[in-house]
DNA sequence: GAAGCGTGCTAATACGAATTACCTCGATGC
DNA sequence: GCATCGAGGTAATTCGTATTAGCACGCTTC
């Protein structure tokens, strides 16, 4: 009952009036082993007087593996945060600790190689920073790539070119013929998709994208809003606009409001992703939801089951997406 | 130049033909070590050869410290996030990993018992977290607290008391007299110091805030929207609001605009910590910016020094606020 | 009663790096 | 020429846990 730290195997042993061995089989539950009752209940009882927690330092070190999942994001924004919270959420539930990396300044390569030394069950990192590794930086390493398919690692991802269809398939039940799409200059397989089911099935219905309605900008909500202040002073303003996420929509939103454009009477705005704040703006933002948090949870799952020496590869599957209708799109006014 | 992972400091001894011990001496930079010049280079040659990484849970067995910082967040939620941001960015540049936990449900205690596993070198948590924590489970723990004062433990703090005194301040300056104000009903200091500093300013100018007029409510943004719909139902609506975090701020902003309230025109809003989202909505809301990164960044240097023995007991200071005026707030309008 | 057989536990070792005590070898002192 | 000394390195041990081989003991079996 006195310091719970500093008590190790050792302690346990001797207050039990066992070996250290025994301590250990009993704590880790070998089912190969024999312990008699009576010696079981004495060691528990021991190591739960002692408040005896192992050491994980130890433990990982003979195993050759930590219990623990490393993440890397390229920044902290909404959506991978929520991403983060799903991989937390199953991580702990399954005894895992998660070590996570902001990696800012393309330097994931130095972060992967941090986690590499804690010698990490499963790194969850994103397209970008997967592609910065060197060639055999990723060599050995349990990997999972969050939102982007790929053959050499186990991935999960959301169906983009299905949200960019429902966007198409959403503007276009409403009436609108006149679109616009605003998505990032980086090539990145989530935005790329999106980009195609969008401008696809605004073709199967004989719309098309006119190169002055594409506007290519950073994925933020500047981005968004420079996107929008462009398409605002074309001289034949289209009548809706389908961001490629949903920070740049609220750029958007913010741009047209401030620009006196009503949201959705004039124009009618979509974004991507589903985040907390697209609920909280006015009028709330119509999207598309990919389940951030639910491909955290699944990335998890996967790389849990990878450093279990389970095959994950190719049970990789896209989750679907789902239109949310709010506030920011409308039928297209008569004119 | 092969598999850069399971390469110990043995291979790199043995490809450089000196011992382990050699190794250890030159990578660990001893300066009380006394190695020459040329066994010096071939050794680092030879690790850079092999792509050597040391083994940091071997490494932590030995020091009885892991180079790892536990932070232990109630949720991700935007000013969490901000904080853990912060942390990791110290973290990164020191070489600390970053343990995260979230505890969604009171189970802090059990994640801190994983973190201490862990042998974190310092850990990192909200006031609510470690006041769940038993007497004895923080024993021997290098625990820095966030946002809430303490006298056994550091701690690192917003100056939150001024905090509501600007906000107050600043709507009194605008001509202001009928005020609201809405706050969680969890006794944490943090909203404590809000409120209390905001009431003492409004009293000072010979304002009182009516109970009517003073909200209990979740601090979340559907919180702020309970509590702005309770305010605008009265019989004398208040001109201002002063929300004690910024989503119920969202929330007020929300409910006011739906039930068609013009903001600022109508009503002056204003929320506190100024996160991302602060900024894009419309109007862009009113707040009191908390720096809530630096406040992560200090508990981690803070950690990072009391983790190398440094007493930092009683280095603590409040770090200062600063009103951030943008569109929701105005002068009272003649009536 | 010697051989056989489980049961229940322990001794010993490994995991990979850090650290301490000590050893060797050449140069120097007198 | 013998003791001294410091520079440069190594062998051995440690950290705390998991695991394997094997020991001791009691019970059966013929």
């Amino acid at each position: 009952m006195t310091r719970a730290s500093r008590m190790t195997s050792h302690d346990v042993a001797s207050r039990a009036g066992v070996s250290q061995a025994t301590v250990s089989l009993v704590l880790s539950r070998n089912p190969r082993a024999r312990i008699a009752t009576t010696t079981r209940e004495r060691v528990l009882q021991a190591a739960a007087e002692l408040g005896y927690r192992p050491n994980l330092l130890a433990r990982g070190l003979v195993h050759r593996r930590s219990f623990a999942l490393g993440v890397v994001v390229p920044s902290l924004d909404p959506f991978y945060t929520d991403v983060v919270s799903g991989v937390q959420r199953v991580a702990a539930e399954e005894g895992y600790a998660v070590l996570l990396c902001e990696a800012v300044g393309g330097l994931a390569a130095q972060q992967v190689d941090l986690l590499r030394g804690w010698s990490v069950d499963g790194l969850i990192m994103d397209a970008i920073g997967a592609a910065s590794l060197a060639a055999d930086a990723a060599e050995g390493l349990n990997l999972i790539l969050v939102d982007e398919p790929s053959d050499r690692w186990p991935w999960v991802a959301s169906d983009s070119e299905a949200a960019g269809r429902l966007a198409a398939e959403h503007l276009l039940s409403l009436g609108h013929r006149e679109i616009a799409f605003v998505g990032p200059a980086t090539d990145c397989h989530v935005f790329r998709m999106r980009e195609r089911g969008f401008v696809a099935e605004l073709r199967r219905h004989g719309v098309t994208l006119t190169s002055e309605r594409l506007r290519r900008v950073q994925p933020s909500v500047s981005g968004g809003e420079r996107g929008m202040r462009a398409l605002l002073s074309l001289r034949s303003r289209p009548t809706a606009v389908f961001f490629a996420n949903d920070l740049m929509a609220l750029g958007g939103l913010r741009t047209s409001l401030a620009a006196k454009v009503q949201v959705p009477g004039e124009m009618s705005l979509m974004g991507c992703d589903d985040i907390e704040m697209a609920r909280v703006v006015t009028p709330e933002l119509s999207t598309i939801a990919i389940h951030a948090r639910e491909l955290g949870a699944r990335a998890a799952r996967l790389a849990i089951r990878g450093a279990q020496g389970e095959t994950v590869q190719n049970s990789s599957r896209r989750l679907p997406v789902k239109l949310v209708k709010r506030g920011s799109t409308s039928n297209v006014r008569p004119s």
